[in-house]
DNA sequence: GTCTATATGTTGATAGAC
DNA sequence: GTCTATCAACATATAGAC
């Protein structure tokens, strides 16, 4: 049988890019047309609305995290995984430095819409949250959703950081940090730092 | 004489917590005439651009900041000022868990702008940062520039977080953490914790 | 200095031929 | 399923009377 039209595909893959870059608002659907080769028009007959775009990125952001994060769980040890996980923003660093991270930057955009968009925009964020916490309480650690809370937040802060001033390293610097500080809870016998 | 108008001031006053709640380019001019009471058509005696209206409110913002530290420059003890700059995410938590942090989210948003606001985007921040390190710097420590970017990362993690779940006691609880992290440095003769 | 009316451009969305 | 043409709404900015 003949495969099945891509456009669908190559609008979403544009929309992802184009909404990373230039945030959701400033992306008209004209840009994503244009960037997909599909004619304006013709990308109502794969998204009924815009909002219906960004959704189905955030949904595809948020199934890529988890089937990464089921990659990463064939590694029996939690601190390995996490440490697979900083891998993530290291890799990217100079897209983060120039626009921030995909998956912040994103939910703070879509918070200040109003709409029901609230639940949608951190379901990224949130499942990264979920993750990150869980391997810190196989860790044994009874403080495991602060612990998921200061690694979170260590990662948007520094993203958010280096994009402001524009230097990647300020990124790395923290990641960097952050692996030794994930390691001292596997090494230690008394489970790690509090700080 | 006649006190001068202050429709200047309102519009200013307006813009600043329209573009925290709703962001840069959702505000429209007519959002910012009408919680001004000021007609539309007047804004421009006032702001030649719309563009305008965000460097004053940013450098509003910068202004603000600086007057604030100047304030807290009263104590010599930089570990007690750090303490007093952290006060100040704690006092405006639910409108940071609502909104996202004033000066992150802003500089965000217009990173993705690509003219020439990147520069004048992180204005505040980079104000931010450049006096925590500094007080750090003040406490002895070789490292500060690295504790300024973490104290800061630390607290737009945070309040990220906290927007993006819509829990203020997300923010406060890294706040806390922060503050004992400060106080180590003051307090230990071998000059605080690394992590 | 202040305000009304409006020009100008852009964008999300639709109609309808093929 | 695909595409062209276009509508309707909105936003920035200006013109010009008072």
């Amino acid at each position: 049988m003949p495969p099945k039209s891509d456009k669908r595909e190559r609008l979403l893959k544009a929309a992802r890019r184009l909404i990373h870059q230039q945030g959701f608002q400033r992306t008209t659907l004209a840009d994503i047309a244009e960037q997909s080769g599909v004619p304006l028009g013709n990308v109502y007959y794969y998204f009924r609305t815009k909002d219906e775009i960004v959704r189905a990125v955030i949904e595809d952001r948020t199934q890529r995290f988890l089937a990464l994060a089921e990659g990463w769980e064939q590694d029996p040890d939690p601190g390995k995984r996490l440490h697979c996980f900083l891998e993530m923003p290291v890799s990217i660093d100079r897209s983060i430095a120039a626009h921030g991270c995909p998956v912040g930057s994103l939910s703070q955009e879509l918070s200040k819409k109003g709409d029901g968009h609230a639940e949608l925009a951190g379901q990224t964020l949130r499942a990264q949250l979920d993750w990150v916490t869980e391997q810190f309480r196989l860790l044994g650690r009874a403080d495991a959703e602060l612990l998921g809370h200061q690694f979170i937040a260590t990662l948007q802060g520094s993203s958010l950081l280096a994009n402001t001033l524009n230097r990647p390293e300020v990124l790395i610097e923290q990641v960097e940090r952050l692996k030794q500080w994930v390691q001292s809870f596997s090494a230690g016998e008394k489970g790690g730092k509090t700080t």
